[in-house]
DNA sequence: TAGATTGTTAATCGATTAACAATC
DNA sequence: TAGATTGTTAATCGATTAACAATC
């Protein structure tokens, strides 16, 4: 995938503009942009011209064009259908989890094997694991979070494809077979909080070597 | 941040070890290992020889011993302690969430500034966020979590850092500052859903483009 | 105009991959 | 011994940063 940092930083982009924009900001320079979200203002610049976005020299970005056109880029400009897979612990928080419907993405289900789990009624409505491919196809939906247990989660990414789904969230900890047509994006908690362990004691130790030194 | 991919992968291995291990295997080679976590056999070969992880040519590496001396690259041989804050939908999840403690980290409570919420009672306790300072220090928590709103989440990180922790996850969609002994790591869920959308739309778009050339 | 900022090209840096000698 | 695999050096590739001409 060519160019993946760059799409992940105008998401970040995006997300400082909305808050600059609420700060009372009309026009932004690459400069503070960069700021924002902690990179260097090449960059910025850099990741507006591989997209084709332009500003004024001199002038800077006007702030709502910008978040139009980052919108555009991403597919934001209408809402986006997904489901869930795993009524657990996780899956449980990310059907209310807000964010999702601030930006434009509509959980339309949460699907799961255990019946005592099932509630079609519920505001997220939580169907049987087995009423999934159907919705897939009848709803068109192209967005799919896998949110079971390690042992099930390829079983499901399969099901997924079949049924139509293109682009797949895993939380499973576990690394899953994907037809070349379907895109899967991996979240590993353990694995982050680890890496945030790692590297705290690795800097904890090269500071306590520095003091030593002076 | 130098070989900061190569401890991320170092992650993946173990895990991928771990599942092997159960599967019966007792020693593996970097082209199995490889295909396991979806690189090729030099990249492994290479993450072990940067931290000095040895194998027998022609034998491969045994995988209990890999396993363990992963598990000292990463701090892992010791039980890590954390705290969570925040007990909406994320937090508590997080909580609940058996992974951690599969994987030798503690949650050892959790903070949240709404009364009702607080329940020290509860399998891993939910405590007042006024206690969090002092808890903190008591126990000497250097892993924090942040999961509060994005408009509470620097003063988090300010009181966390204040008090000891040297590194911290952070699920609020903003960028934190911390100073420079403290290591923050970032999961935007929502930022991590538009980048599957984005390039599930791409792609799908690239396979129309070939079926019309072909 | 002078000064500031964009947009792009070139330079640097780091990470991945290829190649292959060492050796079991 | 012949064959296979490691460990490391060199080559490639891509991503970030620096530099600067264009221009508002």
């Amino acid at each position: 995938m060519r160019n993946k940092n760059s799409i992940i930083r105008l998401s970040r982009y995006k997300n400082a503009l909305r808050r600059l924009k609420t700060m009372g900001f009309g026009r932004i320079f690459s400069d503070n942009l960069a700021d924002a979200i902690g990179v260097n203002s090449c960059q910025v610049r850099k990741d507006f011209s591989i997209f084709g976005i332009s500003g004024n020299k001199r002038g800077g970005y006007q702030i709502d064009e910008l978040i139009e056109h980052l919108n555009n880029i991403l597919g934001k400009n209408i809402i986006q259908h997904a489901i869930i897979v795993g009524a657990g612990n996780i899956g449980a928080a990310l059907a209310k989890y807000e964010g999702f419907e601030k930006d434009g993405i509509r959980i339309d289900a949460v699907f799961e094997a255990d019946p005592l789990k099932v509630n079609p009624r519920a505001d997220i409505p939580v169907l049987a694991a087995d009423d999934m491919i159907e919705f897939i196809q009848k709803n068109d939906i192209r967005i799919g979070i896998i949110a079971v247990p390690e042992s099930a989660a390829q079983q499901v990414l399969d099901l997924m494809v079949l049924s139509g789904v293109k682009g797949i969230l895993n939380f499973a900890p576990i690394r899953l077979r994907a037809p070349r047509e379907c895109v899967v994006n991996n979240v590993n908690l353990v694995l982050e909080l680890e890496n945030v362990i790692y590297f705290s004691n690795l800097l904890e130790k090269a500071l306590e070597k520095d003091a030593q030194e002076a």
